[in-house]
RNA sequence: CGCGGGGUGGAGCAGCUGGUAGCUCGUCGGGCUCAUAACCCGAAGGUCGCAGGUUCGAAUCCUGCCCCCGCAA
């Protein structure tokens, strides 16, 4: 079998890292983002990828640049057949694609070329895409901009998350790559310059994103709303601080009228109804600064919002990110 | 030692300038109604996170511990 290089940092790398490991290939070293501070407390934590490295005693690498050379040259005396990449966080090198013998494989969680970048999944969510995808592409120096190898797509249904969405895509990834490396050892592996036409990009999440802005349409805010969840959140501004909104779903024709941001009705047993730009939202779990997560009929309960509660926008003091 | 908020009947909250606990919802029983997630009446249900301290007396003050969460990264 093919001797892997992997490079990978998050939850979904770790995905494929697993499969590779199952798959029985050899896994010659695996390169994943240094350790950060993570969490509150700010303390240090490894990647998904390297705890997942450790429990298999493989090779743990983790360069703070990649490019330089010595670093090239080290993994490179791995001799690997093949360097796979999965949501790894550092742009490679022509150098560094060319470590294994046989090139770089990446794995991608959109239907390139769209979303090429760094948050493909909440980006598809988020505009609203109904289909989306894993492809397996053959690296170069560009962003996401590689041949064409395979891809598999599944749709995105109304009730999905950028959680489940994620989990979905990284299992399909992880099969898909299995695919490729089996067709790539049997030389059978496609490979398809990308369309010109139908390229977007999608760039990191930064805090201008979890902003509701309540003048868009419900529809936009819904989509907003479950792109961001699991994780960071959509939120608002209320009387008692901001409002985290974790699943909520559009009314266009709900018959209440109201500013923008204003609740405009509370629905029992399953939340309160906001206006917005463009029909009313049923907001359905919220959480309070400094809460847990709770169904928003628990909200209601507790006093949080009543007809005719104002939401705003909250103001942006930094838009340092990084 | 990054900053900060919180743990009160099943859920969400109030009470916290000390004197054994209240609200919204839910649950159970009854009533009203063609009917209802609506309305009316009533009931059950709490060692107020854990341990210790101060006090005549603490959910309310002090100390330690456990757990949860927001921000920042």
């Amino acid at each position: 079998m093919l001797k892997v290089l992997f490079m990978g940092t998050p939850e979904f790398a770790a995905v494929s890292l697993q499969a590779l490991l199952d798959a029985g290939y050899p896994v010659v070293g695996v390169v994943t983002q240094p350790d950060k501070p993570v969490g509150r407390g700010g303390r240090v934590q490894p990647s998904p990828v390297k705890r997942l490295a450790l429990q298999h005693g493989l090779r743990v690498f983790q360069p703070k640049r990649i490019r330089n050379p010595e670093v090239v040259a080290e993994l490179k005396a791995l001799d690997p057949d093949v360097t796979v990449v999965v949501a790894f966080g550092q742009i490679l090198s022509k150098e560094a694609l060319a470590i294994g013998r046989l090139g770089s494989i990446n794995v991608h969680g959109s239907l390139l070329p769209r979303w090429r970048g760094a948050a493909p999944i909440q980006r598809a969510i988020m505009a609203g895409d109904t289909e989306t995808g894993v492809t397996t592409m053959w690296m170069d120096e560009g962003m996401d901009t590689g041949d064409i190898c395979l891809m598999a797509r599944t749709p995105i249904l109304p009730e999905d998350t950028a959680g489940t969405v994620h989990d979905r895509l990284a299992r399909m990834g992880a099969d898909l790559l299995l695919e490729t490396l089996r067709r790539l050892e049997e030389g059978t592996a496609p490979r398809i310059p990308q369309p010109t036409e139908g390229v977007t990009y999608a760039s990191k999440l930064e805090r201008a994103d979890e902003v509701i802005d309540w003048t868009r349409p419900a529809v936009d805010l819904f989509n907003q709303i479950r792109a961001l969840n699991p994780w960071p959140g959509a939120y608002t501004v209320g009387p008692k601080g901001s409002l985290k909104i974790w699943k909520a779903v559009p009314l266009p024709d709900f018959p209440a009228q109201g500013r923008p941001g204003e609740v405009v009705a509370l629905q029992k047993g399953q939340g309160f109804v906001v206006a917005t730009g463009s029909g009313c939202l049923l907001v359905q779990e919220v959480q309070p600064a400094n809460r847990a997560r709770m169904d928003a009929q628990s909200y209601v309960n507790g006093g949080g919002v009543k007809v005719g509660t104002q939401f705003t926008m909250p103001e942006i003091e930094s838009w340092d990110h990084d």
